[in-house]
DNA sequence: TGTACATCAGTGAACGCGCGTTCACTGATGTAC
DNA sequence: TGTACATCAGTGAACGCGCGTTCACTGATGTAC
């Protein structure tokens, strides 16, 4: 029977409305950018009153840090999914480009502008090592006996960030290597950096992952 | 006498207040971000009221538009004043990491979540190709007779991102790289996704640097 | 040097707006006997 | 199976707020003769 663990009819209609307050407010984000996220505005689009989205988030930064943790879970699966697909690197980064492309505003929820004030919830902090920890699994075919920098030996020292991946410390670091350059040509394509530039974003992105693969 | 130009009193008056107002903007911005940018709370903090500043500002998006102008300028100028000095390319580097942690809001201006709607003016295209055009006179000390890759062909077409700047291909190339891996690290380290994870940001960035100058 | 006029910075009142959020209430859906 | 009650989704009115922006006006500063 397959069933959604054991859900009332009710709480099912619960989650599924959530989702749906969801979806408009991604779609909003996408269109006006997320300082422009608006109970009303979302309300009005599903044919509600505006009162009406309390039941379902306590507030707008509720909202909003929800989907925040939503684009970081969504990130850890895209990766998780491709690692267990047996990729190598070049298809993590591939899927990372893919995912990224598929929902530039969702991206930049993660990757984008801090808001001062703000502080990403506890658990995605989790999900980042959850993260870090496959591109570490995708980066760890290095040769170890190469002398280690005084940045590695830091590096070696703390590596809760990957979940405590027994990695080589060259490994860490090609692993944080990766996060910056792909995130480097990935941001300023998505924030529209290269048009008008004349070239394909794709084959920078595919040139540094080169360099990367095979340093 | 070195006069500035040759402005009238009542001008120079404008100007000065003109620049006050932008600073109010500036620190607003890097105590709530962009987004919470607001004329009136400027001009209560001025000690004005409300619509005065409309002498000063057609609207609050030209005001915007007239910071992320000044944002570009400025890159552009300590981009300058460092190449002038007589630096290298890690020279140039350092001074881009010190003008973005001078103010990591200016630096979001330009490289951040880009607002869907929005189209920056297009004189900052120039002052773009200005930068890149510094960033690529440090960057051309690289042997040309290395086989060109169908990228580095494809860049060499079109260069009026530098200011139709008359480098080898293989330059054009690397400065790209430089600038999406200084990037890479810097947004990240503005964003504050290394806070935490025990590593000191400037050994990463050092550590990009010296691939880049060495490869 | 003094007077008449033009320029322009800044004010206060007012406009309409949409926002987040609260509250008392209605009506439908589910639960217990 | 039917009735009595509890749960809960959604409504509409209302709150206070701060926003961008316009407008008619005052008063100070500069200009021309």
């Amino acid at each position: 029977m397959a069933e959604t663990g054991t859900k009332t009819p009710r709480e099912r209609y619960r989650d599924q409305v959530r989702a749906e307050i969801k979806e408009h407010a991604r779609e909003q984000i996408g269109t006006a950018g997320a300082s422009a996220l608006s109970l009303n505005a979302i309300a009005k689009r599903m044919g509600m009153s505006g009162p009406a989205l309390y039941r379902y988030f306590a507030s707008r930064d509720d909202l909003i840090t929800e989907l925040i943790r939503d684009a970081y879970r969504s990130l850890a699966d895209a990766f998780r999914a491709a690692a267990e697909s047996g990729t190598d690197l070049p298809g993590l980064a591939h899927a990372l480009r893919a995912w990224a492309l598929d929902d530039p505003q969702r991206y930049f929820l993660i990757y984008g502008t801090p808001v001062p004030g703000y502080h990403a919830p506890d658990d995605v902090t989790g999900i980042a090592s959850e993260i870090m920890g496959t591109l570490l699994d995708a980066s760890a075919g290095l040769p170890a006996d190469a002398p280690l920098t005084p940045f590695e030996v830091d590096l070696a020292a703390h590596r809760h960030w990957a979940g405590d991946h027994p990695a080589p410390p060259a490994a860490l670091h090609r692993a944080l290597t990766c996060w910056t350059r792909l995130h480097g040509v990935l941001s300023l394509e998505l924030a529209g950096h290269f048009t008008g530039m004349g070239f394909d974003p794709a084959l920078l992105f595919d040139s540094e992952l080169a360099e990367l693969a095979a340093p």
